[in-house]
DNA sequence: TTATATTTTTAAGTGAGCTTAAATAATAAA
DNA sequence: TTTATTATTTAAGCTCACTTAAAAATATAA
């Protein structure tokens, strides 16, 4: 039986919530691979805590303290993946589920000692930007799915999807990282693939594979 | 395993044991401040997984299984210290809480990177040896316990326990640290107390303290 | 609008690891 | 050796984060 904490709920909230920062059970039941049940359960001890706005059958929102919280733990979660790549040397596929056990872990001094230690980073090693100290998000040039661009578009992978390890090692095995330049040399309208040439080579990406790449667009 | 309680149990087991390497449940129940009855309860889970030799009221022991999970667990939480204190700095009397937490979410491969990066060490801030990966665990001359020594002895402190973190901010600031030359002073036979030259200073320590530090004599 | 499907909540129950209280075994003192 | 003390085990019960099954609310389709 998984033990999921709370802490987990927070980050699922902040992570999957739509634009209007509302979210459904089901899809947190879905993402933590619980019972919806354990999700309502879950969500009233949160709302007791202030933590979440939760009012029966309505979409479900963060409280600011909620927020903090959640923003916290995935500053937590992105420092710890830097360490463990930058640092340690570790695949990259390996690093997000080892850091998800680490943010759990760790007190917030012990990350402020990381975050110096690793000189302030703004980005994780899957593109991913790191809350400071005070929740402050760094942003960078609006970034674009690679499913969404066209014939002769170019960019620069900015990020990658991180929460399928299997995602990250296929796209390594293709010459896919953070920084490199593409340009797209064909779409397919039939199934949205698309092919792209990055480095020396050409490879063809999935609809769903080139969703999860975003990549900073060229002028 | 990666059930928390258990890998306490049996490291608490490996640390409180006695020279024929038993221990009675009780011992371990003030340790981990939990009540004799959960003590016995989690024994028999223990026994069951073939981690300890458990008969009912006799004394317990770890089996060759439980010892080597013990000494995994010592492992990381000597190497997570280290790294606490020489790398980000943390200060020593708070590091053995933080490790205490990490040791639990941190693979066996993350913790080979991790000692690889702090280049094999081969004992932690507070002058305890760590295990390497095969179990193995470095020897260093023999040490005695401070309030066993007598006046005009002379030698180097070489461990200072860390399970009680008051102890470790009052050694501080004494000028007390891993390293520093002492000679005894004075002994008193009334309540065990010793007076030790460390550096510049005098410092008179009680017995308690003194059974809490260890000392590698001079010839 | 009504019927149907889907989502969410409630209700009842589970296992892990703890608790207190009572019973039993081992140890120490008279 | 008997008695008193201490240590350990058993028994019953609690909380937490889950589960499944059924009921209720909401959303979708005919």
């Amino acid at each position: 039986m998984k033990n999921i904490s709370k802490e987990d709920y927070l980050s699922a909230i902040y992570k999957l919530r739509d634009d209007a920062g509302e979210i459904k059970p089901n899809l947190i039941a879905e993402n933590l691979e619980i019972s919806p049940a354990a999700v309502t359960d879950m969500l009233k001890k949160l709302s007791a805590d202030g933590l979440v706005q939760y009012r029966k059958y309505k979409g479900i929102k963060l409280t600011a303290k909620g927020e903090r919280y959640a923003v916290n733990m995935i500053r937590k979660h992105r420092l710890w993946e830097t360490f463990l790549y930058e640092v340690l040397k570790m695949p990259w596929e390996k690093i997000h589920d080892e850091a998800e056990k680490l943010e759990h872990s760790s007190s917030d001094n012990l990350v402020d000692k990381l975050e110096e230690f690793l000189n302030y980073p703004k980005f994780d090693p899957h593109g991913y930007p790191i809350p400071d100290k005070n929740g402050l998000i760094p942003k960078h040039k609006p970034v674009i799915a690679l499913s969404e661009m066209n014939k002769n578009d170019k960019g620069v992978i900015a990020r990658i999807s991180d929460f399928k390890s299997e995602l990250l090692v296929y796209a390594s095995k293709k010459g896919i990282s953070i920084g490199q330049k593409i340009t797209v040399k064909d779409k397919l309208e039939f199934d949205g693939s698309v092919t792209i040439k990055v480095g020396m080579n050409e490879v063809s990406l999935s609809r769903k594979i080139a969703s999860n790449i975003f990549i900073m667009m060229e002028e």
